[in-house]
DNA sequence: GAGTGGTCTAGACCACGGT
DNA sequence: CCGTGGTCTAGACCACTCC
């Protein structure tokens, strides 16, 4: 870890802060104190401190200093998954799961009218429509339904979905996932739905709706992933 | 608008992006360019491409330029929500919708350990505790069940709580809203729920939890809205 | 008025992509 | 190898907070 001087600033930081070091004055010392301390610029000391503001560790306040906010055990979770890339496999690394994948429909299709109202994708061109059920702890929790660009992203399989499509787009097909846009909604359970989760008493499931593009800017992927309720989180951070 | 040197350039760029000035090329400008356009330093132009990029508009590759993302007519409604602060009422102060709050329940309290658990307040301090229904054309869709510490908070009445407790908080109090951190869960409905919402078939809500501080770093809120499915969208973007 | 973060300039060097 | 964005330095001045 610590490679830049940024990196060493930031990391150095965030353990007093969490450690409780700072804690009874509310404050960052300020950032002349800060260069100094590390023999640093203000540029290293600057960053690393923005970046503490987007975790939602601190707040700068021009004029007044760089105030800590408040975290309990609570709150500390939002520290956790903000932000994060690849699939739900590794959305829920952190959490030890027994996970499964089953493949329930593997296809490929050329995108019409309604379909590329959907998923944004031009008509015409051929895309993989993939459905798969995510089984966590034996749970039918998640179902994903996938379409990939075939021109951008060639060569699935069945095979590569049981196992991970995006291990095998970034190291195989070693394609930069650049950007993901995404969509949360609550929606009424369709067909689906009730045929593939679990969903007890519920009619409802939610609804990531991830939208990812490439490192030259295309989208290659249009997915739903609809989950039951009640077991799944997200988080977000807002700043003024 | 466009009072900095950052931003001039950032909503000049925004608008040829949307105007398609580079949609052929699939690239921005590169940077030295820029600077000598705007007559500007480095550092601004990087601001400007920076906030670009936070908006899902363009990604930066080391040694190759900066790409535009694709941006279809879907996609780009991505563009319009993504870190909205204040209540309900301007987050949907875009859509033109009428719009209703009925205080529901107005109580102080004092947190217990169980209220301590699930607010993150501590055990003991006073709160406001509010609900409120809010109606959207005639629907009722939202349900606040609002905490609010009465020591960083004081004052707040029905009146103020059926009007805007925000604007009372920002304007009256001028209390300054730093940083606002949200959870959201799709939850089976519990009896508020079905007493409150017109969930018609459905049996579950969406719950967006926000946790919010002021600019010293306090925690002065802890809100649950409970709100329909199939009406709500939420946004978020990644970046690698 | 003193202290603080926000903005900005003018450079330097490094790391990566493509030729 | 060259061109590009990423990191970093050393300053200057401004805007705001607080006394």
């Amino acid at each position: 870890m610590a490679k830049n001087t940024f990196e060493t600033i930031y990391e150095t930081l965030k353990q007093r802060i969490l450690a409780g070091t700072y804690s009874i004055k509310m404050r960052l010392p300020i950032e002349d104190d800060l260069i100094t301390e590390f023999d640093s610029s203000r540029y290293a000391v600057r960053k690393a401190i923005k970046q503490l503001a987007d975790e939602g560790l601190v707040y700068s306040v021009k004029g007044r200093g760089v105030v800590l906010l408040e975290h309990t055990p609570q709150t500390q979770q939002f520290n956790l998954n903000l932000g994060q890339l690849s699939g739900i496999k590794a959305m829920n690394a952190d959490r030890q799961l027994d996970y499964r994948t089953d493949v329930v429909s593997f296809k490929q299709v050329i995108v019409d009218a309604d379909l590329s109202e959907q998923t944004a994708f031009e008509i015409g061109i051929p895309v993989y429509a993939i459905q798969r059920v995510r089984l966590f702890n034996g749970q039918h929790a998640v179902i994903d339904i996938n379409y990939f660009n075939a021109q951008l992203v060639p060569g699935i399989t069945a095979e590569i979905a049981r196992k991970s499509i995006y291990h095998y787009i970034q190291n195989d097909l070693n394609i930069k996932i650049a950007v993901v846009k995404r969509m949360l909604r609550v929606d009424s359970a369709n067909k689906i739905d009730r045929e593939h989760l679990e969903l007890g008493e519920n009619n409802c499931v939610g609804n990531m709706i991830s939208i990812a593009f490439n490192d030259a800017g295309r989208q290659f992927e249009y997915t739903e992933s609809h989950f039951i309720p009640n077991e799944f989180v997200f988080t977000q951070l807002i700043r003024n």
